[in-house]
DNA sequence: TATTTGGTTGTTTTT
DNA sequence: CAACCAAATA
């Protein structure tokens, strides 16, 4: 339809071309209603017509309706498709994270909590700093208790929606070591950031529940406005989230979740899949709808993905139904190492691109479980010079040079950001030094006036050393004269400003050769600053927009963008990315790297069934991903954190049936095992003959390869076993029995019924323990 | 005060 | 085999 054409014709209908299971989805009115969506069901369709449903043929005005999505992308498309099946955008809807959401309300009441409008959010970086901050001024060992460990428990209550007080009351006398330290830092780390005017994370979650619960007028003002809620992805939501809606449609009771109990994959970071699971307890007059067409995949495909979480107990149980054909075999590739496998990889994505010439690299992805395997692969790719996009990793605004830029940003922004005045204090280096910079702090503390302040009163300090004072006075000044310019111009002229002063690319290019992709990725910030329009920013309402500049708003959306958000599709690139990340997405074809017993499922999945079965969840969510053609690949040996390992085939893999799967190994694989058997050959003739059956029964497997001990270690007689029920001896603890064995490889973890202490739990390879000849 | 060195540490996944 | 940190040196 041309653009100018008057709007009168009228849209096709939407409901058309919905399968009956979704029609009544999208038909669902009032109440309660739980969509269980299957892998490539079509949920986010059934998502955007229903908001258009109820917009046009109930009435319903956009202003009314909240939906929440999982990343900033999901949202733009969201908003986007809406648009589209309006035929105009649907303005004053609430689209976005629950983080988004959760800042957007912050920067209307945070006055209410004792923050200001224009409060920051630190990233972890700022986070993990604040805390090892509280931790020495606690007198908390950071070396005894890891700072990470320690966000990381923080933010675990957090996510529960305990707050300081509650957790200091519980764990104050807490026999758990750990805990009674968390619980010495965590309110330190909680009033640092209230007195830095920041919100982590967690905050933007947590915070808003709390103004909700505390602020009667303001809970009713929003149930009253968000008439309709929807929220995608619900099987990856937490405590506080799940009290966040619980509280928003206590009123109206119009909650519609959609998701998929098979692919809750964020437990570790306190999503409860319970909240789906329970949903129908929770809204006793739910209603329930189950997609369970996909639309995406070969029947090959969707088959291996039923009967691999079949072995899931954790689930509502549903199969995923296709009329699509069987389609082109799953090829399960068997690699000689990290190497060998990037290296397929790629032939093969270049072999099929020559098969089908409709498909470009934006056809193709490369998923695995942890970022470190993105290295082999990029070298391959880049070897071959096949174009490709990384996903996460080191992000972009985790990288140090942009973070030192942002800090510059951040203490222009909000001069009460400590954690930005430290990083940006000496850098470049204009000669302030730990020891005058300890003044400085010192007397910042004492007198309660901000680090900025200080800098520009440090004449006053005693102790300073008047180089060091000259320095201080003009870097404050300096900021104060950007603080003025931010009110004045862009942000994109600020930076340029800023960092023409500060010299920074000269400084830069000092470092060496890796100075210039620092300098890159600045530039890259700069273009980003320049590009930035203020427009895009809807976490914060339009009336109180003029209280905030051009700066704060940019600051506020490099918060909060997620990596996948730079997600650029249809870019003839391959895609390479975790799991994790390529949760949404399709590709024509896949490439599940690395699996690997041990690798995925990590052994420490081992330790509970429940993380096994999330892993297998993971899984599941790569083979969906796949639209025509799956690669299951993985490496007979793989270096990791600098020692080879040695896995056998990932048991999720050995889990799809053999009759959907092509076994395959590379050209390196095919030439070690010929050498192999001719080095047999030759010492069968000379060796000794076994019988064929004790021969078989100790040769590997094809894809079993790790079996038999290392001959060295069994011939050491002071190697313990490790099983259940073996005698150890351990240096301190004494003898013991083995009660219990999980994890392997280096995570192997034993469980000892020591004879004097008791039953403790060990990791062997740190362990020391002996066999115990008793 | 800045730079280098050596030692330690750790790799799960991220809004 | 990194990246990060603390102590030692210039």
């Amino acid at each position: 339809m041309p653009a100018d054409e008057p709007t009168t014709l009228p849209l096709p209908d939407p409901l058309a071309s919905l399968n009956p299971e979704q029609r009544q989805a999208v038909e669902h009115f009032e109440g309660p209603l739980l969509v269980l969506a299957g892998a490539g069901s079509g949920k986010t369709r059934v998502l955007t017509t229903r908001i258009a449903h109820l917009l046009q043929h109930h009435g319903v005005p956009a202003e009314r309706v909240l939906a929440v999505t999982f990343t900033n992308k999901a949202a733009g498309e969201m908003r986007d498709r809406i648009a589209t099946l309006l035929g105009g955008e649907p303005a004053g809807m609430w689209i976005g994270t629950f983080h988004a959401i959760g800042a957007r309300i912050l920067r209307r009441h945070a006055p209410r909590l004792g923050w200001t409008r224009g409060f920051s959010i630190f990233d972890q970086d700022q986070s993990l700093r604040l805390i090892k901050r509280a931790s020495e001024l606690q007198n908390v060992d950071p070396k005894r208790f890891n700072p990470k460990a320690l966000r990381s428990h923080i933010s675990g209550a957090k996510n529960q929606l305990v707050g300081a007080e509650a957790f200091v009351r519980d764990n104050e006398g807490s026999f758990d070591f750990f805990a009674k330290n968390v619980a010495k830092v965590y309110p330190a780390y909680e009033d640092a950031l209230a007195e830095q005017n920041g919100f982590d994370f967690d905050d933007l979650l947590v915070k808003p529940v709390r103004l909700l619960e505390e602020c009667p007028g303001v809970l009713a003002d929003y149930q009253e406005r968000f008439a309709f809620v929807l929220v995608d992805e619900y099987q990856d939501t937490n405590r506080a989230q799940f009290r966040f809606l619980e509280l928003l449609v206590a009123r109206h009771d119009n909650l519609m979740v959609v998701g998929d109990d098979d692919q809750s994959i964020y437990g570790w970071r306190g999503a409860d899949i319970r909240n789906i699971l329970d949903f129908e307890k929770t809204y006793r007059e739910a209603a329930v709808v189950r997609l369970e067409r996909n639309y995406r995949s070969s029947a090959r495909i969707l088959a291996a993905a039923n009967a691999v979480i079949e072995h899931n107990t954790e689930r509502k149980g549903k199969t995923l139904r296709t009329e699509r054909e069987a389609g082109d075999v799953i090829v399960l590739l068997t690699c000689a190492d990290e190497m060998d496998e990037a290296r397929t990889v790629v032939e093969e994505i270049e072999a099929t691109m020559l098969a089908r010439p409709l498909l470009d690299h934006s056809g193709f992805a490369v998923l695995y479980r942890t970022n470190a395997q993105a290295r082999a692969l990029e070298d391959a790719f880049r070897r071959r010079q096949v174009p490709y996009q990384v996903v996460g990793g080191v992000r972009f605004y985790e990288r140090r040079e942009i973070l030192d830029v942002l800090g510059y940003l951040r203490l222009i922004s909000n001069p009460l950001d400590l954690a930005a005045f430290e990083r940006i204090v000496n850098y470049p280096r204009r000669g302030i030094g730990a020891r005058t910079l300890g003044h400085v702090l010192r007397w910042s503390a004492d007198y309660r006036v901000p680090p900025l302040e200080a800098a520009a009163r440090a004449g006053e300090i005693p102790e300073a050393p008047a180089a060091g004072v000259r320095s201080l006075v003009a870097f404050a000044s300096m900021m104060a004269r950007y603080r003025a310019l931010a009110a004045e111009v862009p942000v994109g002229e600020l930076v340029q400003a800023l960092l023409e002063e500060i010299d920074l690319i000269h400084h830069l290019r000092q470092e060496g050769p890796e100075g210039e992709d620092r300098i890159d990725n600045v530039r890259e910030l700069i273009a980003g600053a320049l590009d930035f329009d203020a427009e895009l920013v809807t976490e914060i309402d339009e009336d109180i927009r003029d209280e905030f500049t051009d700066l704060d708003l940019f600051l506020q959306r490099v918060a909060l963008v997620a990596e996948v958000d730079a997600l650029e599709e249809h870019t003839d690139r391959v895609t390479l990315m975790t799991l994790h990340n390529a949760k949404g997405l399709e590709f024509p074809v896949v490439f599940l790297a690395g699996l690997e017993d041990g690798l995925f499922p990590l052994s420490r999945a081992y330790d509970t069934p429940s993380e096994m079965e999330e892993e297998r969840r993971l899984f599941y969510v790569g083979v969906t991903r796949a639209m025509d053609r799956l690669y299951l690949c993985h490496a007979r040996q793989r270096r990791r954190a600098g020692e080879m390992m040695y896995g056998r085939l990932s048991p999720f893999a050995d889990q799809v049936p053999d009759e959907l799967v092509e076994a395959r190994t590379t050209t390196r694989v095919q030439r070690e095992e010929k050498a192999l058997r001719r080095f047999q050959r030759g010492f069968e003739r000379r060796g000794p003959r076994r019988p064929a059956a004790e021969r078989s029964a100790h040769s590997p497997s094809p894809e079993y390869y790790d079996e038999g001990p290392d001959l060295d270690a069994s011939l050491n007689q002071d190697l313990p076993v490790l099983a259940r029920g073996a005698r150890v001896l351990h240096d301190t603890f004494g003898s013991g029995n083995v009660v219990d064995v999980t994890g392997f490889g280096r995570d192997l973890k034993v469980t000892v019924d020591f004879d004097s202490i008791g039953r403790k739990k060990l990791l062997a390879r740190y362990a020391g323990l002996k066999r115990d000849y008793e």
